[in-house]
DNA sequence: AGTTAATGATTGTGTATGCAACAATTTATA
DNA sequence: TATAAATTGTTGCATACACAATCATTAACT
């Protein structure tokens, strides 16, 4: 008897696009981080860091918000702002409002490297990803992923302690 | 002046694409570790290991064959492995033919853990992804999926040492 | 105002993983 | 056959990250 519950149901096709998510997923992103890493010695967790500096309004971000938009963890942001500031990167700024926050801040060198950095990256994302689009699936992976991402938004990490 | 270079050039469609996928990706992950976790206490990575293994014709592989399908390193693997195996999920065997060689073998109680994750495991697949999925994207997906995998197959990762 | 709760970032600790170096073994070459 | 090269798995080391606990500060409540 076929199975006839459509959408709640793991049929083979399903299946096979689970599967190939992932692999597609996996691999390419360590292309990307090869030829990052290669080209300018960046790990990709650093440039996007830098992209999200450089697209807000005073290229300066708060903790939290670097942390919900990297879906990472405020510590593992913390550590993280440790390492690329030591590189000379990013910067943190106190707060004048609010003697909690502290402001993470693009510095001139997170700004040069991030123009090195960019057109090869977005040259790997072709390659790697994009090279291999079709215009009609175009359509249908973008659709796809928003209403995945809508209807099911990005529960954030563990607030830290008692989430 | 429009870009006319089509696919290869990143055009607006083609980055949310990627940045849906990058999302998608990471949300989905973190939401399936989530409910394994809670569900079974496995991790995600020692699921797939039992997957890979139960899969395999006599319930157990070679290392390097587990590293190549799990996409890590052999050294990678092999702690994986010792943390398996203090769990008594999988248990090692020295190979005959080529005494280099040790297989991961599934142990009874390995696969007792995977039939008791695998229906919740497979609901979560649905509930955070392939419910999501029209059957016309499914399409889309697995044929975007098939080729880039097939275009551009994985390198393997750096074999240890001189690569 | 004074006490309690909530929030932002940091630190301690444990886990996970890659790379380089290594030992044991097998294969290829001289 | 003897020696060099390649392969398999392991270990030392460093990086990266999550969770829990902590400190400082701000907000909420009485």
């Amino acid at each position: 008897m076929a199975s006839n519950l459509g959408s709640s149901d793991l049929d083979e096709t399903r299946l096979a696009v689970w599967r190939g998510f992932l692999e597609a997923h996996a691999t390419v992103i360590r292309k990307l981080e090869r030829d990052l890493m290669a080209q300018v010695g960046l790990p990709l967790t650093w440039y996007d860091v830098l992209v999200h500096l450089s697209e807000s309004p005073q290229e300066s971000l708060r903790h939290q918000v670097l942390a919900d938009s990297l879906l990472l963890s405020r510590s593992g942001v913390t550590r993280l702002v440790d390492r690329m500031a030591r590189a000379g990167l990013v910067c943190r700024e106190a707060s004048e409002e609010d003697r909690r926050v502290s402001y993470v801040v693009l510095t001139s060198e997170g700004r040069a490297t991030l123009d090195r950095a960019g057109p090869g990256h977005i040259q790997s994302v072709v390659e790697h990803f994009a090279r291999h689009l079709k215009g009609s699936e175009s359509a249908a992976l973008k659709s796809f992923f928003t209403r995945l991402l809508e209807e099911d938004p990005a529960r954030p990490i563990k607030r830290d302690a008692k989430g």
